[in-house]
DNA sequence: TAGATTGTTAATCGATTAACAATC
DNA sequence: TAGATTGTTAATCGATTAACAATC
C-alpha cells in the first residue's frame, strides 16, 4: 500500500557508509550526542546535506541539541540492511577473490559469503579462510537449493558473463560484479559494479591533470 | 594558457574505464570501427551520453561511419593516463593490500606498485608478488627519495590517518583510500576513496528494496 | 528567554536527455 | 543521392545548496 515511499537517491546511499563509520568512532569515544554540522566537518561535506541524507533514515534530530547517537547508528545500518547479514556465494578464487573472502569484516556489511567456487581444479576442495571451495558446476544447484540472494563475481572478464548467468539460472537476484566487464542481465537484476578500476582511473585522470597544471 | 580546459565531469570519469574494457575486446575481435549507438546497446547506455562521453576524448567520428576503434582506444587510455603507469607504495599488508599487490593488471591501469609497507614485524622483510615488504617508518623517507605520487592505503581504520599524514609528510600527491573512515588532508592533496563497503551498501540496501516489494 | 539547530520549501547548479542541423 | 550518424545547442531532470520558519 505504502508504494509511494521514495527510494533512497543513490549518491546519498553512497555517502551513507561514511556516516556509520564515523558514528561508529564516536559511540566507542563514549559521545551520546551530535549535531549535522558536526558531521559536515569531520567528512568534509555540508551540514544541509548531511541533515538530507540522514533524513533518508526517518530518524528526527532535536533542534539546538542534534541527533541521538545510537538511534541515528541504529537506523543508518537498518536503512542499508546492516543490522542483519545476507548469505552470499563467491566466484572465482583468484587474489582478490581470496582476499573477499578473507575480510573478516563482511557481516558489519550486511554480507555473509557461505560458500566459495572455482573451475581450476588445483583450487577445489581446498580451503580459504575456513570456506572449502567447490566446483563451478554446483554453483546454479546450491544457489537453488539454498536460496541464495547474493552472488560476488571475481572471475577474468572473459568468465564473468557465463558465471553471472549461471547465477541467475539459480534464482539470484543481486549481483557484485568485480570482473572488468559489463554483464548483460534481466532488467530485474540488480548489478552493482565494484572493479577497482572504476576509482583508479579517476585518480589517475586527476593526478595527471593536477601535474600538467602544476608543470606549466 | 590554455586554462579554459573544462575538467571532466566525475560520472563521464567512472564510465571512461567501462568503454576501455568493451573496446579492447572488441578490438581483439578484429574490430575496426564502431558507432555511439552500438557502444550504448552493449553498456546499457544512451547513445547521446556515450558520444558526450567520448567527446572529452577530443576524438571526432565520422557520420554514418562513426569512430575509429584504435583512435578511440588510445585516446581513452589518454585520458585516463593509462598509456604510461605511474610509479606507487602501497601500506598495509593485510588480505587486501596482498590482493591488491599481487594484481598483474594493475600497470595496464596506469599505476606500478613497486614498493609495499607494513609495521609488523612479522610480515617486514617478508616477500608478496616478487615485492619485499618494508617497515612503515622509512615510508615518508622513500617517497621524499623516490619522488613517488601515488599512495595506496590498505591499513585498518584507526592507521589510515596516520599512514595518510605520512605519505603527505613525503610530498605524496594521490591517495587511493581502502581503509574505511573519511581522511582529512590539505585541500591540494587528491583523495579518491574505494573502500568496498560504499557499492555494498548499494547492493545490500537495493535487494533489501526488493524483497521489501516481491513480499508485498 | 535567547540562540542554536532542525526540517522544509525554494533556488541553483550540473548532468542527462532531446532536438536538429551538418555531413560522410 | 538518401540515409545514418555525428556534434551542438536547448530542455529536462535530479541533486546540491540556500533561505527561513519551527522549536527544543
Amino acid at each position: 500500500m505504502e508504494n509511494l515511499i521514495k527510494s533512497v537517491p543513490e549518491p546519498t546511499l553512497k555517502r551513507l557508509p561514511q556516516y556509520i563509520h564515523l558514528l561508529k568512532k564516536l559511540k566507542e569515544d563514549g559521545i551520546r550526542q551530535i549535531s549535522s554540522n558536526t558531521i559536515a566537518n569531520e567528512l568534509n561535506l555540508d551540514s544541509i546535506q548531511v541533515r538530507k541524507d540522514l533524513a533518508v533514515t526517518g530518524v528526527v534530530g532535536k533542534p539546538k541539541l542534534g541527533f541521538d547517537l545510537e538511534e541515528l547508528y541504529s537506523a543508518l545500518l537498518h536503512t542499508l540492511n546492516w543490522d542483519n547479514s545476507t548469505d552470499a556465494f563467491l566466484v572465482g578464487m583468484g587474489s582478490l577473490g581470496s582476499a573477499i573472502l578473507g575480510y573478516k569484516t563482511f557481516p558489519e556489511y550486511g554480507l555473509n559469503i557461505i560458500a566459495a567456487f572455482d573451475n581450476d581444479e588445483e583450487k577445489i576442495g581446498q580451503s580459504f579462510a575456513g570456506t572449502e571451495v567447490l566446483s563451478s558446476d554446483k554453483l546454479t544447484d546450491m544457489i537453488k537449493r539454498m536460496h541464495i540472494n547474493i552472488g560476488v563475481i571475481t572471475v577474468p572478464a572473459n568468465e564473468a558473463q557465463k558465471v553471472a548467468q549461471q547465477m541467475i539460472d539459480g534464482g539470484i537476484i543481486a549481483i557484485w560484479n568485480y570482473a572488468p566487464v559489463h554483464l548483460k542481465v534481466p532488467p530485474e537484476i540488480i548489478v552493482v559494479n565494484a572493479q577497482l578500476s572504476q576509482s583508479l582511473g579517476v585518480l589517475t585522470h586527476k593526478l595527471a591533470e593536477r601535474l600538467r597544471y602544476l608543470n606549466l
